[in-house]
DNA sequence: GCTTGACTTTGACGCGGCGTAAAGGGATAT
DNA sequence: ATATCCCTTTACGCCGCGTCAAAGTCAAGC
């Protein structure tokens, strides 16, 4: 008894697309293909294909069950022990992913009900938290624990309009700077001299101590390393080095 | 400040491959594009970046981060539920799919520590388990239940030679209807009678109770039902409509 | 013998999210 | 100016089929 390509199929319960894809990569050859190409399936086909759908609701890729069927030689039961534990990572990895999610929408519904003052206090631990991660550990290494955390300190016990300010006033001393770099002002100037009067207020707002030295250091960074310098030339080149230059002319006269 | 491919790649630990997919597919476009076709992202693409890679690591497709991120009416609480609905659901499938597997392993261990006595009844077991399944509900309703138990018993008793006995016999009628078939020989002549004798005690090794009107009852599904003309018309054509006129003619005569 | 309608074939593209060549252009050291 | 190296680009591949499209085949009915 032979079967043609609709009653394997439905025998089965397989597409006859997946018949065909079987039989091109060479996982299920039909028993016999007629003159027109017509493709036929046996008795001892169907067992194949059985076999095939066995591994494959185990969740076995086709190349896996073309080894298992064919390969004389093949560790069965080694392949099913590693295909369990593959299964069983995937699992672990389907479970912190639940797991995120679901943190993630009791953020998302807490900031929701959040009061504005409630969503600012968020905000600025968001901050501090950032801050810390990328530049906690070089500053304590520098300045000392007690400025940093006094730093923090400061931030988080700002009002919503302290902040607006300590904002504003790193936006305008950023736009002053693209401006005389621009213009082509020397750092020696007047107006050199009143942005290092707005960056030493600036420094105030999140430093516990202010010393002409510890500014001169600061404005040094910024054109020694490249993820400060990057933040002040992010708009126009030479903003950091102008900075720099104004510090180190004028701190010792403001 | 503009970054160039590989310092975007770089900054927000994905491949360069990862970016220019993204671009392909209307995610994230570059700031700027040079006339090499170089791509240039800024700060704000470095953004929009990081939260892509935020709802990446949640398990969202990127169509579906487009939308969030794109779209501005879009409801992300209700995408955000929908989607650890649909974690959980693939999760569970995780679940059957190990526990399917362990299964399997047990089962195949289990059966490799057995002795040849002990696999036999499992496999007597699910040969009636497989009978049951196929023809059960119709065998029950024509001959009642007991001739089915009766049965099904009758092949759980079996010892192995009386089991290959009994296959043999099933091979041997196969055989000597397609001989016959294949020869031109008449269900009426002396060779169809030998084919019902050896029906006959076929049938003995598993029906309970023999009748003539049984036997005739039973070669005439032979050639009505299609399942059982499929298994004796396998090989040659023919086979079943043979054995079906011989019974007729011979089963009250021996 | 011819039409019909059911069935089948090959061939191709699409999906998702990139990995991985191969090829070509840009920046730098000489 | 040139050789070199690095960076970027395009283009194909992967898996397991689903889903057309166009063309050919088979059995049945008239």
């Amino acid at each position: 008894m032979k079967y043609s390509m609709k009653e394997t199929s439905h025998l089965a319960g397989v597409s006859a697309r997946t018949l065909r894809y079987y039989d091109e990569i060479g996982l299920l050859a039909p028993l016999e293909v007629n003159e027109a190409g017509y493709r036929f399936y046996g008795e001892k086909e169907l067992e194949i294909l059985q076999q095939i759908l066995f591994y494959r609701e185990r969740g076995f890729d086709l190349k896996s069950i073309r080894n298992i069927i064919y390969q004389a030689d093949f560790d069965l039961m080694k392949a099913l022990e590693e295909h369990l534990t593959e299964l069983e990572k995937q699992k672990k990895h389907m479970d912190s992913l639940i797991c995120t999610v679901k943190k993630t929408i009791l953020t998302m519904k807490g900031e929701c009900e959040m009061t504005d003052a409630e969503k600012f206090e968020v905000f600025k631990e968001r901050i501090v938290r950032e801050n810390e991660e990328k530049h906690g550990a070089e500053v304590r290494e520098k300045y000392g624990d007690e400025e940093m955390d006094a730093a923090n300190a400061k931030v988080l016990n700002m009002t919503q309009e302290e902040w607006e300010r300590f904002q504003n006033l790193g936006a305008e001393i950023c736009t002053r700077l693209q401006e005389y770099v621009r213009a082509g002002v020397q750092p020696e100037s007047e107006d050199g001299r009143r942005i290092v009067v707005l960056h030493k207020e600036w420094l105030g707002k999140t430093w516990k101590s202010y010393s002409e030295e510890a500014h001169k250091a600061i404005a040094n960074m910024y054109i020694a390393d490249e993820r400060f310098k990057a933040y002040y030339d992010k708009e126009v080149d030479g903003c950091a080095e102008f900075l720099e230059k104004a510090v180190r002319c004028w701190v010792d006269r403001i």
